[in-house]
DNA sequence: TTGTAGGCGTTATCAA
DNA sequence: TTGATAACGCCTACAA
């Protein structure tokens, strides 16, 4: 309890104990195999001189971060922090910390300062990338730790993803539309790289077609309220019946432009979202939109990097998704 | 460029350069101070090699993580994700990392596995806490790193300490309430111990005190959506011509409750929040509040921490803030 | 069940 | 400007 100048070692303790360092050690990784006289012994020495073990000592001893990194493409964006939330959990219960990294902030291509010295066993045992953007070479070098892709994917990265059921909740989202009688639908789409927007797409495409439908235009947005709001014009334009948007802040802006245009939601115009935010039910018009667990995909990222990193091989699952039906679509 | 089986290490590369370890060391720690031939063939060695630094190795040496831990009340609560995203901005230029760890998801006691493990210099190099609710006396230990409180704080935690200024936004909010002509003047607060709530509510009595005033009520919420959806009765039974929220969550939830209750704002009610989250702009009716400005408040967070580091002594840094007018809140 | 001793990969000191 | 070498703190054969 005394305060030292020097921190204690392992070996002061072992010193106070009367025995060495080795047990001392075993103590802490592995306390059964110790005779309880001498781990009384070590956990006394522990308090008494307030010895914590050095990580750093024993990382790299064992050749191990104990941290996975998360590759995020906009940390400020609060769609991730439930993923984020998710990946923490199961991390933690591993003993594993979680490293965040803002792909936006940090130079995705310089090979002295950028990415690339991220993605490396020294820096992170695992790595889960949330942003599907990425040159898919960076994750090839042999000295790349597991990599699990989750929520956006890139071809070409290897390694397990977990996404949620991108095409079938559009496709839920717009045979509801269909259901209700509309037949002008809209597709207020995100970035048309994106591997979001891309499922998505297809699961519009494959509900209208089974009415022999197209979508009366697809607009491009940004995923921001801002980008829903700016559309509002394009929208009106089209003179569509219901708008199925790839997200719900694209939808709640949306909401915004067209309100500010005269027109109301559902009455003039149905409008879907996707992600099931927490605000879609505090929307201006509570929002019909398509749930996906975030949290649960976080937790099946982080699970699968963990088995991963066992030597299991590597799978991908595909979360369900379901419509949650409230107030901003009706029978036209 | 071949994959050999055993990453290669700085010896390997040295060999092939024909210079000794610590030239190549020097290359990458220090560079100015090696001839231009040395580097030149330390340079090539290092492409031919596929060599990357182990940051194991150096942080042992040079004890230090390299990383700097963020505490967090909960993760999947959007509003600390644009702080988080100030702090990893500035920590990136300074060459540190962000580990991320969620108060709720660690046991806040236990000796051996609780949080107390990771208030250790071999864990981080410094830490930010945006949690008022922890046990000070786990950061007063000569073993922890240095610490930021940010946002939230607590009494005995040693540090500096950065903070919108909450109480002047709340004198603002209920300034700008009594300027219309409101009276009967409600508090939907945050939860009584929290350090918010506590400025804030100092805050409303300053602005209510100079016209000899009290709030008709003090309501406790939980900061969250539904909490301001729920405490609609109790505002309604306690008849108040306005009300000021302790965040946009609250206010953005009471609007919808007073809305099934059919009470309109600002006709019936007028409201004020705090925080500005992007939402509020968006919401049913768009809010007034009082804009305090996350990232820029995660930003001075990591400027305290590195400067503290450096042996800076801790300073206080209290953020402006300001009112943002828009539609809930009007004349009585 | 315990102890001894070598090594994980790098950097910093010191001397050349 | 460079090189040899001793740490940094811990874990884990291996031997006792």
């Amino acid at each position: 309890m005394s305060s030292p100048s020097r921190p204690p070692k392992i070996h002061d303790v072992a010193k106070r104990a009367g025995v060495s360092v080795a047990t001392v050690s075993r103590v802490f990784s592995n306390p059964d195999i110790v005779s309880e006289k001498s781990r009384k012994a070590v956990e006394k020495a522990v308090l008494e001189t307030g010895y914590t073990l050095n990580v750093l000592g024993r990382n790299l001893r064992q050749s191990q971060v104990g941290a996975v990194l998360a590759l995020v493409p906009n940390l400020a964006n609060p769609f991730f922090s439930e993923i984020l939330a998710g990946i923490s959990e199961v991390l933690r219960d591993a003993g594993l910390n979680l490293l965040v990294l803002d792909t936006r902030q940090v130079d995705r291509s310089s090979p002295t300062h950028g990415l690339r010295n991220y993605l490396n066993r020294s820096h992170a045992d695992g790595i889960i990338v949330l942003d599907g953007s990425l040159d898919p070479a960076l994750f090839q070098s042999p000295a790349c730790p597991p990599v699990v892709q989750a929520c956006e994917w890139n071809e070409g990265v290897p390694g397990a993803r977990v996404l949620a059921d991108n095409a079938e909740g559009a496709r839920l989202a717009v045979a509801h539309l269909l259901a209700l009688g509309h037949r002008r639908i809209l597709h207020l789409a995100g970035p048309r790289q994106n591997s979001l927007s891309v499922s998505r797409a297809e699961g519009v495409a494959a509900a209208l077609s089974c009415e022999g439908l197209e979508p009366v235009a697809v607009i491009e947005g940004a995923f921001t309220l801002r980008s829903g709001r700016e559309a509002a014009a394009a929208v009106i334009a089209a003179r569509p019946t219901a708008v199925f948007c790839d997200n719900d802040e694209m939808a709640i802006g949306l909401m915004a432009g067209l309100a500010e245009a005269g027109l109301s939601v559902p009455g003039d115009i149905s409008l879907v979202g996707f992600d099931n935010i927490e605000m879609a039910a505090y929307a201006p018009v509570p929002l019909t939109t398509v749930r996906q667990r975030r949290a649960v995909l976080g937790q099946e990222a982080a699970r699968l990097l963990l088995s991963q990193r066992d030597g299991d091989p590597s799978e991908t699952r595909v979360l369900p998704v379901e419509l949650c039906i409230r107030q901003s679509a009706r029978p036209v």
